[in-house]
DNA sequence: ACCTACCGGTTGACGTGTCAATGATGCTAA
DNA sequence: TTAGCATCATTGACACGTCAACCGGTAGGT
């Protein structure tokens, strides 16, 4: 961090050599660490974190159940990703869709019985993993720094062409 | 960070609420980086992240080559990955494979002319939207908490099962 | 010699994600 | 009225990843 700093190097655009290893550490690490907890739902539950993300904000919808375009907004996924995975959790009957009565051509998601117990079975083992494999791996220092890194990225990402 | 801590709840085993936002802070905005990587790359040189790994691997490579397992280690892919992705590479003239001499049922991989061309092309502009949307993201200390946050994470990776 | 066990690599099935194209339906303006 | 046009959702084609099964060959033990 020390001995070449961007500006002596005269404008150069390319990372140094360590900061390459951090972002090569920081990315796979953190890849991994997706990567683990969604193996984790998955043996805990046969859930997917994408299930799960549908399933949490059905659970938390005044009558379980969600516009399909609103879900997708409220989940920050595209609808064709959203219909897709509808799709499949339905034929494993975690979800029904039905048409919107009060929305011309929308659809409603419905939250089955299933589905519901299913999520509710996956969650505490889910929180729990999420404790044992990040916030109990760091500081409350470094969760601090990891939120703010978080942001300082988001920002960047925004601000950045989205291409 | 101070006014409850585990301890103070008896044994709690789940996140704090502000430990959950910014967990998902941070796996978001991870993953939405990486995809961001991804989609510039795409169209900056028509190679994905996985293209980008095993051409750099073959490149630095004595000659431009190398055996199957060899390069699924160095890259830490499993090697049914790296077969599937391969065929894919083969069929776009990225890479030939053919068989190995003096390893028996070995498979040796080589850079085609087409793919250290589209690895050259490539890596600048990869580099540069490291630096943009990572390195220059960030000051130095961020940079260097990143870089503990990743090497916390990952030993808790490898201690806790691998499961 | 033969049986077995492993090793290197491939394959198929399937879940998942993106992109582009396609219905179906209302809104708006000539 | 009707010709666009945007909106909501679905679909198909394809890339990518994991898992489990498979295959060909070498090596060990009996």
């Amino acid at each position: 961090m020390t001995e070449t700093t961007p500006a002596r190097r005269g404008g150069r655009q390319l990372p140094t050599a360590e900061e390459l290893r951090i972002w090569r550490e920081f990315i796979e690490t953190t890849a991994a660490l997706s990567a683990r907890l969604e193996s984790r739902l998955q043996g805990d539950s046969s859930l997917s974190t994408g299930d799960y993300a549908v399933l949490l904000a059905l659970s938390e919808a005044p009558d379980k159940a969600m516009r399909s375009s609103v879900l997708a907004a409220h989940i920050g996924w595209e609808r064709s990703r959203l219909s897709h995975h509808l799709g499949r959790m339905e034929r494993r009957g975690l979800i029904r869709r039905q048409e919107c009565a009060t929305v011309p051509r929308g659809a409603e998601v419905l939250l089955t019985a299933a589905g519901a117990e299913a999520f509710g079975k996956a969650t505490f083992p889910h929180l729990r993993a999420i404790r044992e494999l990040f916030v109990d791996a760091l500081t409350p220092e470094q969760i601090v720094a990891a939120g703010e890194i978080a942001a300082a990225l988001r920002a960047r990402l925004a601000t950045s062409g989205e291409g």
